[in-house]
DNA sequence: CGTGAAAAGTTGGCTTG
DNA sequence: CAAGCCAACTTTTCACG
């Protein structure tokens, strides 16, 4: 699943294109230092690989009624491969649901609920524990969303045959 | 902070442009049942409301070494504002912390960090732990993740003037 | 809201270091 | 093989009815 070889110009496309990705490629290449066509073409290969997976609009959570992220922790006593398959399924269907993950430690589960308000998390929650059944479950709610960005780390993973000149 | 007003139809528009802000507003428009002019008109609102924030590039977290997702529960002893503002903005400083929440409940703090492995995360740790003074700290690494979206659930708000008139 | 045309950007073939 | 040039094509954007 390693990287299939990035340089660092790939790097720099993709921070550009994760902060914005509207921004034409002309621009993009001249500050790179690329000109329009390879600068494309290394878009288009970032593409096929897969390292860029989507392009998406990011709304803001107010605006949309969805305001309020409550954090879920779950445990539970049932682990055949059979449950476990149901319970990922139903749980990653609640559109609510915007985070999921298995966890090591304490909690089982953990995911990021975001709903319009108080109230609606009551709705999603009795719905959540109606349609799984699930051990112990407790709430956390956000207070304050300090940082939420979708613009991953970029570490220069520079490639094997390079290992031993340092940086 | 409310809606400053969605109808069906920009929750419609919302929500492909949610899953892919690449396809073209015409093609937009046929899937909604608009023709190319208001679609786009539409889309230039909600993008001046600030109902779209960005529109972004989603990576593969695998592909560019950031596979990592670690929950990081923070405890403070200290409360006083400035301190709180240093720490706020020394902690999003950091590139590897994705998401950071203030939290009611037991827990005061609540990052999710994305690195590269273990190793890394060691090391990011220990950054953190220097740079700010705090209480409690715990970490809870994601084993699987299940669902992470950058689609807010749509609810479509109705309007005050209709609230009366049902479904 | 629809039409239509100019401006902007994308895409890909072809050439060159 | 990777970069640059250039022209056809697609999409955006906007004035006007």
């Amino acid at each position: 699943m390693a990287v299939h070889m990035l340089d660092e110009m790939d790097v720099k496309i993709l921070a550009i294109l994760q902060q914005d990705c509207t921004r034409p490629v002309a621009e993009i290449g001249k500050e790179v230092g690329l000109s329009t066509t390879p600068c494309w073409r290394r878009i288009q290969k970032l593409e096929e690989l897969g390292v860029i997976k989507r392009r998406v609009a990011v709304l803001d959570p107010q605006k949309v009624n969805a305001g309020v992220t409550v954090f879920i922790s779950i445990k539970t006593d049932k682990h055949s491969l059979a449950w476990l398959e149901r319970f990922h399924a139903a749980v990653a269907e609640f559109p609510e649901v915007v985070e999921f993950y298995r966890m090591s430690g304490d909690v089982d589960y953990l995911l990021r609920v975001a709903v319009p308000d108080i109230a609606a998390y009551d709705v999603f929650y009795k719905k959540l524990i109606t349609e799984v059944e699930i051990a112990k479950v407790s709430s956390a709610f956000a207070m304050e969303e300090i940082k939420h960005t979708t613009a991953l780390p970029l570490t220069f993973a520079r490639p094997a045959s390079e290992k031993r000149r340092g940086s």
